[in-house]
DNA sequence: CCTTTTAGTCAACACCTGTTCACAAATATT
DNA sequence: AATATTTGTGAACAGGTGTTGACTAAAAGG
């Protein structure tokens, strides 16, 4: 709250001005524009300073970009790690999952849609780097899989490659629910229910995977 | 081909300096920054025009995108209903679609690039009027799937989220591989292969959905 | 308490931005 | 062939841009 603040409040006490510059570039990216067409004086005017008081704290725009991603991701990585030690039964275990990621995601919604606007419209070395963070999702993920009953049997590969077809949905679902109006609960609701379909949708089709035969899973990886 | 050349020929002939300046900011869009952090002399400048002549044509920048977006789904809808009248038999049916869909993306990279980009990057109405295109072949997609053998016992809404699933993970492949080197065909062999087994997966996972005892699909849907 | 380092302001620069207006050339219309 | 319309150019504007350097207040270190 006292980042909120300071968000807003001119001439931010001496020491602060570098979280007043992150928060407002966050808040402009939230309602207006992507961050790459943010300027170096909209943000210092924003956070109630001089524009050479930016480079006390970044050499350059690109700088904040990179920190703001930073930032964006290490809470989050806290939380993930957090959600996979609580071991539940598969059951619950899903829509635990989503539902605690989703209460995160309208918890931290401007560093969501900063992220989200970054993935494929941001510098090369930004979307290199949101990337890299996703397929260390996908690979966790991964791992925690290959511990279900279900997917015992299922090589390393699949697991990975079902992994990514469940965090790319997630995520798809994310930006949904970020186009989504703040407080419309019923919406956002809405979503968790249909992700948590969609997951088990892959969960089952993994399972079919191996033990159907009709279809043998020789069949879909040949060439 | 007049096309290409006339995106970088100076002083593009009367009459066609129109399309020299939609061309010049695909361009610059593929290789450099967004469509929303382009300006209107950078685009005219491209275009081998003086940045007056912008208006002869369009009345701002927004119009631009506009037009631009219009005419990148235009020809990929075209190319999807072509897609959708060859009926084969469903084997091959995913692996075809899936192979002239993605040679289409090939041979019409910037365009892709520009949508990818404003998908979440760009204005709201942007946002907005590929979100409707998107949801557009989510639906035509399900309705296709409910000829399937596979699929004729799944409820409608089901179908739909299950369209969704794959158009989902079509457009996030589709994203990675625009990342890829524009001549990396080793690695756009290897998308187009995950691409099919996620969608065999989905595929497989709907059939065990129905059919299967443990998870009754009214667990699925209750609150 | 005095000094040094940190973190802010202020003024100025060269440049790029969107948009205007009057004008000229190319094309269409009659 | 004469006229009208469309489509380009060029000069100029007010304002926003990143970045510089010299200066000052505040905090930290001795």
């Amino acid at each position: 709250m006292s980042r909120e603040t300071a968000a807003r409040g001119r001439r931010p006490k001496r020491g602060r001005t570098r979280q007043a510059l992150m928060d407002a570039a966050l808040d402009l990216v939230a309602k207006k524009a992507p961050f790459s067409s943010l300027s170096l004086r909209e943000v210092t005017k924003r956070a109630g300073v001089v524009p050479t008081a930016f480079y006390r704290h970044f050499p350059d725009m690109s700088a904040l970009g990179l920190t703001l991603l930073d930032e964006s991701f290490r809470t989050l990585r806290q939380m993930m790690r957090e959600v996979r030690q609580h071991e539940l039964p598969s059951e619950r275990m899903i829509r635990g999952s989503l539902e605690t990621f989703f209460t995160y995601v309208r918890n931290n919604r401007t560093h969501f849609l900063f992220v989200s606007k970054e993935l494929y419209g941001g510098s090369a070395t930004m979307r290199q780097a949101i990337r890299r963070e996703i397929r260390l999702f996908v690979s966790e993920l991964a791992m925690d899989m290959a511990r279900f009953p279900f997917l015992t049997q299922v090589s390393a590969e699949d697991l990975q490659m079902m992994a990514s077809l469940v965090v790319n949905g997630v995520v798809a679902l994310t930006q949904e629910m970020l186009e989504l109006d703040e407080d419309d609960e019923a919406g956002q609701h809405e979503m968790l229910i249909l992700a948590e379909k969609q997951v088990r949708l892959i969960y089952f089709g993994v399972a079919q995977w191996r033990s159907g035969s009709d279809q043998p899973a020789s069949a879909l990886s040949a060439e």
